[in-house]
DNA sequence: GTTTGTCAATACGCATGCGTATGGAAAATC
DNA sequence: GATTTTCCATACGCATGCGTATTGACAAAC
């Protein structure tokens, strides 16, 4: 019941917004419409008038969450011409604690989920191409290019679980920062 | 309701078996003792002899995947004596489709129960261990074998997902091997 | 052959959580 | 100011899935 002061009403996306919250810390199946609706102060009336069913929700939100990452890597990725640089920016910022990580880890979790599985198939091949075109662009041929992709995803995904599993343990935020810049550094060539 | 002929009557292993079958595939989340008991062809009343509930039973089987995976590591990898040979022979096995690695995944996505947790830390942390034992065995200081070993098992996480994810697009049995061994060289000094 | 122990079937109670039905209050529109 | 829209509350039906209670069949022990 978290009290955001002003507004009156809700609209949909206060909705998804409250539910990618959810998904970033619990999971998909922890969404639950009577929860949130707690959470936003409100009861399920409320929910079923903005949406027709569960489902409809998370989908949205999930197409939410899409879209603000696809912005964000274009604004703080894509802006970088180099792509050396670009590519060390890209490790960079996958160790930074951003709820979009979150989500992503949380979703590779709950794969079960016919649509959960579409959107991080889409997620993850628009990710693996700009990696694979960024190593291309330091002149890494195709082949050369797709497999170092792989692998740097590979490693990006796998650091979520571990971060989460780990929890505290190699979780001083300098050290991540120096395991970041470590991984980088393994990871595309002087 | 598989129909494996001889045995009379069920005894606790053989939940613990099934079970691991539904971790492997569908998660934590998806074990439900009816349809297990129907998998094996019984009620649920033939369980609740066997175990006092449904926690009691993933928590056995989670120790028996535990086990079973220790014994794995020990006679496939610890019975190689060079370090380096033996971190090859870690990476190539990881690309292998054992019903262990499926578990694992599926355990790092069903996190949030706190025995899932658990088990899941111990590994790790096991794990962990004993890949930086490898790398200091080929002359990495303590602080850089611990890197890479974290880093190796990122690595060894990510491609677990990603297979999953992708599930059929780089997924011809060759190329797994090739990526493999490309994983390995860059990630072991020749 | 009677008794006891082992394993399983059936039937029930109960909690959770989705979706629906209906009604009501406040704001926008006329 | 009356009416319509917008947004939400309450109450209910219903499915799923856990755990329990009770009974029964078959085998081993005596």
């Amino acid at each position: 019941m978290k009290n955001n002061s002003k507004k009156k009403s809700l609209n949909p996306a206060d909705w998804e917004v409250a539910t990618l919250e959810v998904i970033a810390h619990q999971g998909v199946s922890a969404v639950a419409v009577e929860n949130i609706a707690k959470e936003l102060g409100v009861t399920k009336g409320s929910f079923y008038w903005h949406f027709s069913n569960r489902k409809d929700l998370i989908i949205a939100a999930l197409k939410r969450w899409q879209k603000d990452d696809k912005a964000v890597i274009k604004e703080k990725i894509w802006s970088i011409p180099d792509a050396h640089e670009r590519l060390k920016a890209w490790f960079l910022l996958s160790a930074q604690p951003l709820q979009s990580h979150l989500i992503y880890a949380t979703l590779l979790a709950d794969r079960q989920h016919e649509f959960v599985a579409k959107v991080l198939k889409e997620v993850t091949f628009e990710r693996l191409s700009y990696l694979q075109q960024s190593f291309q662009g330091i002149g890494y041929d195709e082949a050369r290019a797709k497999q170092q992709a792989l692998l740097s995803y590979s490693v990006y995904v796998g650091y979520l679980h571990m971060a989460k599993t780990m929890h505290g343990k190699f979780q001083d935020t300098e050290n991540i920062e120096s395991y970041a810049q470590y991984v980088a550094t393994q990871l595309i060539p002087a």
